[in-house]
DNA sequence: CTATCAACGTTAGGCACCTTAACTAATAAA
DNA sequence: TTTATTAGTTAAGGTGCCTAACGTTGATAG
């Protein structure tokens, strides 16, 4: 009688299988020599690799590339049998989902934006991502195979199991949904998110440090040193929202202040406040006053002048803490290269030099973003641990 | 005829002999059977791993060890083929020594204070440092085997050779100083030392992240985040003091001078300016004014509370910044436990909650830090890097 | 159309580094 | 002295890579 229970263990591949696995996703399709010459791999270990990948599908030949001489190489990418990743960005403005194989060529895309008139509370938030995710499900066609790994990126503080998930409210995305089965989930922070983004494909490409900082509705930061993201033991790095302010001698600091006096209500009510009868009507959005800056108008500019140097003062702040030598802004108002100058000279004045750019990704950062981070995850779980 | 230049090459240690000779230099003296299970080995690879260290003298048996039943077991340690290093906290108050070998068995340990009459400059550091290495090195003993690593703790930034060394002052030790051939040098700054030692021997002990803040003549921090050093682009990260300050709306920051109110001249000069004349003699130093504190006297009291609230706001910056976790108290007034109570209660009521503790190794924390930092190269120049 | 050449890919053989199995060695207790 | 138990060695085998040699493919020259 048999009473062993075998797990259903995944394939376990060879090192030099998972190298080559893992250079596929990472890099998109390519031959054999290639591949084996970048690895350092000698010809008939790439023979085996590519034949351990191919039995489940993890690769397949996609055609043959000739060179001027000789025999044509043939050219693998990642297969079938790797699956597809979904990649949702859950914004409370917003939902956008990003469906994609391992090596990120797109499946599909979704996007669904909340009318402006009604404020998305979490459990629209949950059912929309819910009512998108399922529909990606229904709609999807065989060849992709097996959905490995659903990502959402939330606008929560996103802690490990092990830390306190109720004061995060990184599960409300979950209140009116129930994560398909047999997929892994990811989750993290919108800014991480968008940081990750600009480091692989952005405006941060190749960088091992450097600091993302959205400024927008709220103001948050993603910090990327030695290439790895910094979450902090309560998800809470970057929050530079809750930063206290004012900081000053003999002042007394209140807690999160920044964000309230940072953040995109704030300042639009004090440039109301302070707009001159005879410059004409007060700009509603800041889309509008950057408009109206960007044609020109003095006190528009003024009010953007102003606006640029108090955020860079508290960037400066974490440019004095981390020293990441390079901020790259984004965001509603981040994006903007009016904010930029401002922000370069104040924090170049009050703190250690560092390079200041705008984002090159936009709003789709956060989903490019959680993307990757499902992509790594997706291959994380197919060559195991050690890779 | 050999026109073959055979380089000196290292003894190319096989897989498992590192992972045994890392382990005798990490965990100290152990026997084989101990070794082998802990590192997943089998007695024939122990066998041979130890084999191959022993012949380049790199461990060496001390004994046997007799369990309640059976042959009793080899005990090894790393041998004199290992060498040593020589650890030198550089301060401009003192300069510290400490010898040993890689598992850390303490060769000799030497100390200099400079007279509190004369202020040391960077020459007389230096000059110091060469005196005390070179007393050292005459001293030294053949049984230690080759000097390794020569590490040096400095109160400067430290870059790495692709930074500005230039603006970084970190050179200042080498101005009367020609460091010994054939050792390799490590510099690292003298609070990020601090960091490493108390994460590893200190209050820190088995944490991944927190930071360590020096608070005593000046104010700095080292940050340590999943077990590593964070440095920062020019070796600026944790360099607090040069924090802008204030921060507050429509104010204009200066650079640097969280420094400059936060250091112990200025809070002392404060200290005396508010000393009503019935509460005796104002304190001369800090460790005066603590001692007041702590017998009772309420106006010291009240000076070593207001300071630790304005540490706190300070301190809660970082932690918005980083959320490290956990927050050790290090320096000649953060070693005190007056202190920590009202930095404690500060950075809960500003920030994520956070533990903050006292040192556990007090004046040697730097001194252990770079000791830890320099045995850590000199492996890495043993082993290679693959380990 | 065939010979030639260059690059691609596979097969054969070997080495490094680990394992398990079985043996010898040492040590306390029966 | 025998037995049980743990330590260490020897022998044999497996995995994962390599190099060398050989077969394959495709362009080009005669």
């Amino acid at each position: 009688m048999e009473h062993f229970v075998t797990t259903p263990t995944r394939p376990v591949l060879t090192g030099s299988a998972r190298a080559v696995f893992q250079r596929l996703v990472e890099q998109g399709p390519s031959t054999r020599p290639h591949i084996g010459q970048s690895l350092g791999l000698s010809r008939p270990t790439m023979s085996a690799a590519i034949a351990e990948l191919e039995k489940p599908g993890y690769v397949e030949m996609i055609g043959a590339i000739r060179g001027p001489l000789g025999r044509s190489a043939a050219e693998y990418r990642v297969g079938q049998g790797a699956g597809y990743v979904i990649a949702v960005d859950a914004g409370s403005t917003h939902v956008r989902l990003r469906v994609s194989t391992l090596d990120r060529r797109l499946l599909t895309s979704r996007q669904l934006r909340f009318p402006v008139s009604h404020i998305a509370i979490d459990a629209d938030v949950s059912q929309a991502v819910a009512a998108e995710v399922g529909a990606v499900i229904a709609e999807s066609l065989p060849e992709w195979g097996p959905l490995r790994v659903l990502g959402i990126a939330t606008p929560t503080r996103v802690v490990g199991p092990e830390g306190d998930t109720e004061a995060s409210r990184q599960n409300v995305v979950f209140c009116a949904f129930t994560p398909p089965k047999g997929a892994a989930i990811v989750l993290e922070n919108n800014v991480n998110c968008a940081a990750v983004a600009e480091m692989h494909y952005g405006a941060a490409q190749g960088e091992a440090d450097f600091v993302y900082v959205q400024v927008g509705l709220k103001i948050g930061m993603g910090i990327i040193l030695g290439e790895r993201l910094i979450r902090g033991r309560n998800g809470a790095a970057g929050e530079i929202g809750h930063l206290s302010f004012p900081l000053a001698p003999n002042t007394n600091p209140l807690r999160g202040e920044a964000e309230h006096f940072l953040g995109t209500e704030a300042f639009l009510a004090r440039v109301r406040a302070d707009w001159p009868p005879q410059a004409g009507a007060a700009p509603t959005d800041t889309a509008e006053l950057l408009k109206l800056a960007g044609t020109g108008h003095e006190k528009a500019q003024r009010c953007v002048a102003r606006h640029a140097a108090d955020i860079g003062a508290v960037v400066a702040s974490c440019v004095s803490v981390v020293d990441p030598g390079l901020v790259v802004l984004g965001g509603g108002l981040g994006a903007s290269p009016l904010l930029l100058p401002g922000v370069q000279e104040t924090v170049n004045r009050l703190s250690y030099a560092a390079d200041i750019r705008n984002t090159l990704l936009g709003p789709d950062a956060t989903v490019l973003g959680i993307e990757r981070l499902a992509i790594e995850k997706a291959l994380l779980l197919l060559i195991g641990q050690s890779g």
